[in-house]
DNA sequence: TATGAATGAGGGTTCATTCAT
DNA sequence: AATGAATGAACCCTCATTCAT
């Protein structure tokens, strides 16, 4: 219930944080036994409340790691303003590989704390909020088409952010860059080819 | 675990199935209880295992009512080739806002088999599959661009979808034809002022 | 809960104790289940009310019916006085001979109440004393060594009868006759040659 | 499920055992309720799960228990060749009356093991077996009748110690080595007063 | 004579959590 | 900093039995 200070101590707790981490992502919540947690970190059942005050205290420990890592990194890619249109598809692009590069480099934290956990929707709608808030910028500037909300434009780009990464990044089918390559030229460009507005 | 023949007992049936949709999409499948579910049905606990084998049963049902339901309306809704370049927007806004009706008209369903259950995953999978197989007949036919990977396309759209759902459909904020009208818009034009290319 | 006096009630009453006999004979009184012998006598469970008061009364009845049936034999099998040595062999041989007809002819029953129910030790207590009284007589009458105990003698009787039985007649290995002779032979004989007391 | 290493918890789980040993004779498998053990134990329900894995696993254990003591004494009490014809009288009813006291002592045990588990038809047909092989050693040696079948005759032996057990040794009317002695003058003797074969 | 529908009572088991050392 | 031992609180499920028709 402590911090406890000592070096083992700390040790300790860090090993029971990476367990829980592995036994939350993939069984759940629920499914995920304390018992089973302290027998892989090696340890008695007590010893993991001289840590932790309960099941969910860990787990809400988890959840909030993984909100503040992302929102840290949202936090410090604002793009600024004074691009050239060119330039916005690059920018764009770059900001969307950070962050599906750190989501697929914290994959447990990714599976709690965007997948499963009640609070993934708050924190998608945080997400939402700066990202929507970027947009809106963009579309002042005349870079982006006055007639889109930006709102259901950034729950449609998190959502993207969703799937693929849950069916292309977290199973090793395409690396994060390629990802964002990929939806940046989606949502850019749309599906349709150009036609020449004559 | 029997069909239970008669008027009175179908009728059971379907009121344990209704109020184990909302305990189950309110709660998920472990905080959700039958004996909750009897109350709330009027019943003892013996009578719900006259109609289910077990919680898990129950559950399972309701899951592939959700499946059957989606599938079916897919499976109905393949483009029929042979349209005009402007045609597509409509005929795609329209398969969309019906999908989204039906999302909507069975939210907890959705919430169970869309969401939350473990097979939820199997179940977009199979949505995309067949949405990439429609949107590569568009390609091939020349209206999509050739240099898009239409099952990450798919994903996206899943993502929207399942995003939009979650936040404006099942919130009341938008009805199903302004969510597809939207998405149908952002993934055909893109963010971008089309600029002529010279 | 009645008699049902009818003939179509008398056969369903008939077939339920067939039923229960094989259910309880192969699983014993607390695996056989109501449900599951009413299923295989074509009934509702409720039906199976009408006939017996409880699951305890129709397996009461069988272990009546068993007990009736052997103890009418034993009774009518007194051996009447007055036999030569040497047809005594015979006599008791029949008498045995009769007895495992009896338990071969009504297997079920006989698993019932001559093995499994509690009361299979006050009717073996009965036969006990059938027989050692039976044997007391032949002793007196200086047929039999008087230093034996003839109750304990009856009691091995009894338990030589009950494992032969189990292991040999409900298992088609040997047949009532051929285990009659063998349990006289032995139980008069003993196993060692006999060696002439000079 | 775990052996609980401390002394505390060794005594803990002998006391379940030595309870649950009182319960199951007394009542059989079904009727034999954990929550009555655990309260003889002095202990709660979920302490019994720190011991056990379930109701079947310490009813298993006991049967173990039972059988392997009764075969480990079997196994030491071969009857060694080349006994005086008058010997083996001595001898036999000395490995009797080690038995019936190993069944005396172990009161629970023998009415679990022997009588009511499903097993104690197999672990008598393994006495049988044992018993059968040294009687049929004793008869080649010409000790025994050649005509006797000696299956039968070591079924009918296991037969009498089985309801001599039950109705003498277990209620306190006579002895292991009365029984014995009674028990080997019938089987070797027989019933019959000799009549010198002239 | 029989059934569709429902229930009362209880049983085994699991799991997060705590006490005492 | 950690453990052996134990518990409170629930939960799912089964089964004999009954009600109303």
């Amino acid at each position: 219930m402590s911090n406890a200070k000592g070096l083992k101590g700390r040790e300790t707790r860090q090993r029971l944080l990476r367990v829980a981490e592995g036994e939350f992502a993939l069984h759940g919540y629920h499914e995920a036994k304390i018992s089973e947690i302290v027998k892989k970190a090696d340890l008695t059942q007590p010893a993991f409340y001289l840590y932790f005050s309960s099941k969910e205290a860990i787990y809400e420990e988890l959840v909030r790691q993984f909100r503040t890592g992302i929102i840290d990194l949202l936090e410090s890619s604002r793009i600024e303003p004074g691009l050239q249109q060119r330039e916005i598809a690059w920018r764009v692009a770059f900001v969307l590989e950070r962050i599906l590069g750190f989501l697929n480099d914290n994959r447990g934290l990714t599976q709690i704390g965007f997948i499963q956990h009640p609070e993934a929707e708050a924190i998608k709608k945080t997400i939402v909020d700066i990202v929507a808030s970027n947009l809106r910028s963009e579309q002042e500037l005349g870079y982006f088409r006055k007639e889109l909300d930006m709102e259901v434009v950034a729950h449609s780009l998190v959502g993207a952010i969703d799937r693929l990464t849950v069916t292309q990044l977290l199973t090793d089918r395409l690396s994060p860059k390629e990802v964002a390559r990929q939806i940046v030229d989606l949502f850019l460009n749309g599906l349709q080819i150009a036609h020449s507005p004559e």
